[in-house]
RNA sequence: GUGCUUGUAGCUCAGUUGGAUAGAGCAGUGGCCUUCUAAGCCACGUGUCCGGGGUUCGAAUCCCUGCAGGCACGCCA
């Protein structure tokens, strides 16, 4: 279905034609003046100095080959050569129902026949997920449904680190609290036990207990050093409490995002890349590529039109060991083999930027990923707190991220109760679902590659721009709809022509759903949705004021104001969707 | 030092890819609940769009330049 953007443009490029004028000229857009119009169309002034002649004749002439149609109910040319452009209602009506009934609200299908991987999550093991962790899965998430809902074959990897140092660190701290348990036995060859020797609890205390003695503790850290690579070669007992570790957190980290709606397709992890690692290497060397640069292997990556020194990327450390550059390859590599992706995005800190434009020409230069397969990085901002530096707590150490959805969500509960009769045990569910639209909006209102500012007293006040406003909208809708539902003699909702002003915004809100939502696929934009919705629950919010819904006597009318606030809901629901999240029944 | 990036109302942020008088929210003031949820609606005020040049009918938007902040710049991830 074409964008209603779209079929205005066709119409005025078709009076610009007919008046012997480039069709191309007839682009139109919203208003930004709504008291004069609501769509301009300024190709008269572009076309001006093309053609020699005044803008104002110019328009005039479309404006009369145009002159009566369907779509405008209204045109009108205006001073130095904008063309002014109402809206017909019975067109705008038509769309719109044309509009409900199509799939993806008349989006075009986009990413049909594409696989996507996107990487996003990117948490270690071993370590509890802190707010830096927050913006990679609400806005991986959102970017992961927003492309599924365009057509793409998405593939959502948590990718997990569960390969450096901080392996053998664990290993080796775990040695020094439990020197008995088998797994540091070097004899022993039977089955190893079930169960983990510690909790997730106890585990996130001893990565940063064992970190901070690295440092102070040279021949401790050696040790850990070692640990790592004998892990590596495959010690069997260091492998089965890898495999403890993994497991452990793993489960955890699952609970974590589940209480985030964040959910991945794979659960792939920084080790599973290490078996084409050898092979990859040895396919750089030959096809000279790699080679030996201050006792590293590395590959070049400058590229003539750099403006800047884009330094090799290294394959190899001087001793031998791999790096994360390598395990990127090699993950790309592994994916390339089992999903043969059309696109592969990564949703990372924005300090990456130069590391992944070294993996990716690096990966393209080797053949690692076909010429056609597009490499994409959306890098985000820093969470700062209310003083502009990193969000920290009170006391200054790193927030957990259970911490402060819990946080949140008291306040939101708090909220909850002292607001309205809702029974305690609904409200803490929906204390919930409105505490992480608060987060997740908040987040995605902002545009990712931004730094931006989390305030919590801000996102838990829920007035204004906000994730629970636009759920309180649509809790409204679905309030009428069951009074509705309970009315007798009441018809099928079918959206009409509109009467009011009010009413016509939010018919015209409506119609740029598809719009909205292809350009924030296309610009992986979560914010545009956002500022869509925003202003839908504004339209929706004043057309409710103004209009007496349940008390309408007139019951063709009422069918048609029920069909309006319908396909509002469905549009609001759609996208707070594809944000991730969702809305309660009552708030 | 080099490169990238950001600079818009007191604060937090948009700005439809060059259009008319630059917009929202918060904060402030004043109205609106016997009628579909007041987490709402309405009204009022706020700007050297960082400074300076340029491009053109027209610039917050494009080009140059200066200032200020953030970040990245070979064996960390």
């Amino acid at each position: 279905m074409k964008k209603l953007i779209d079929l205005l443009t066709e119409e005025m490029a078709k009076g610009f034609e007919q008046a012997g004028y480039d069709p191309a000229l007839g682009k139109v857009t919203l208003s930004n003046r709504p008291d004069l119009c609501e769509y301009q169309c300024n190709g008269a002034m572009a076309a001006a100095k093309q053609y020699k002649k005044a803008p104002f004749a110019i328009a005039q002439e479309v404006a009369d080959q145009i002159g009566e149609s369907r779509l405008f109910s209204e045109i009108q040319v205006v001073k130095p050569g904008f063309i002014n452009l109402k809206i017909g209602t019975a067109f705008l009506a038509d769309y719109l129902n044309q509009m409900s009934r199509e799939e993806r609200l008349g989006c075009e299908n986009i990413g049909q026949g594409q696989v996507m991987v996107i990487d996003y999550g990117g948490p270690n093991v071993a370590k509890p997920l802190h707010v830096g962790h927050l913006r990679s899965a609400i806005i991986g998430e959102s970017i992961k449904r927003i492309c599924r809902y365009m057509g793409y074959q998405v593939i959502g990897d948590v990718h997990l680190g569960d390969w450096g140092l901080q392996m053998g660190l664990i290993i080796e701290e775990v040695r020094e609290r439990q020197p008995e348990l088998v797994y540091f036995d070097e004899s022993y060859t039977g089955d190893y036990p079930k169960e983990a020797p510690f909790t997730i609890s106890q585990l996130e205390e001893i990565y940063p207990c064992a970190s901070a003695k690295a440092k102070e503790d040279p021949v401790f850290a050696g040790k850990a050093h070692d640990a790592t690579v004998k892990l590596q070669q495959g010690n069997r007992g260091y492998r089965a409490l890898w495999d403890h570790i993994l497991h452990v957190s793993v489960s955890d980290l699952k609970r974590n995002y589940e209480a985030l709606d964040v959910t991945f397709d794979l659960w792939k992890k920084e080790s599973d890349a290490q078996p084409y690692i050898p092979d990859m290497v040895e396919a750089m060397k030959k096809g000279g590529y790699a080679y030996e640069s201050q006792g590293a292997l590395v590959v070049d990556v400058k590229e003539e039109t750099d403006t800047k020194e884009v330094p090799p990327c290294i394959i190899l450390k001087s001793d031998g060991a791999t790096l994360y550059s390598t395990t990127d390859l090699a993950t790309l590599l592994e994916r390339e083999k089992l999903f043969h992706p059309d696109a592969v995005l990564y949703v990372v800190d924005k300090r990456q930027e130069m590391h992944f434009t070294q993996v990716f020409r690096c990966a393209r230069k080797t053949g690692i990923v076909r010429p056609e397969t597009r490499l994409l990085f959306l890098g985000f901002g820093t969470m700062n707190g209310k003083d502009g530096k990193p969000f920290k707590t009170r006391e200054g150490g790193v927030m957990r991220l259970e911490t402060l959805i819990q946080d949140i969500t008291g306040a939101v509960y708090r909220k909850i109760m002292e607001n309205r009769t809702v029974e305690e045990g609904d409200a803490r569910e929906t204390a919930k679902v409105v505490a992480l639209s608060a987060i997740k909006y908040g987040d995605l209102s902002n545009q990712a590659s931004k730094d931006y500012v989390f305030d919590v007293d801000r996102f838990t006040s829920f007035e204004g721009n906000t994730g629970p406003y636009i759920l309180y909208t649509i809790v409204r809708i679905k309030s009428i709809q069951n009074r509705y539902s309970q009315l007798e003699g009441r018809r099928e909702p079918v959206l009409r022509g509109c009467e009011s002003s009010c009413e016509k915004e939010l018919q015209m809100e409506l119609a740029r759903a598809s719009e909205v939502l292809e350009a924030a696929c296309q610009e992986m934009a979560p914010h545009k949705i956002c500022q869509y919705i925003y202003d839908l629950a504004n339209g929706l919010n004043k057309f409710y004021h103004e209009t007496k819904i349940i008390a309408e006597e007139d019951q063709e009318k009422q069918a048609g104001y029920m069909g309006l606030i319908g396909l509002t809901r469905t549009v609001l629901e759609t996208c707070i969707g594809l944000l991730g999240f969702q809305a309660p029944d009552r708030m």
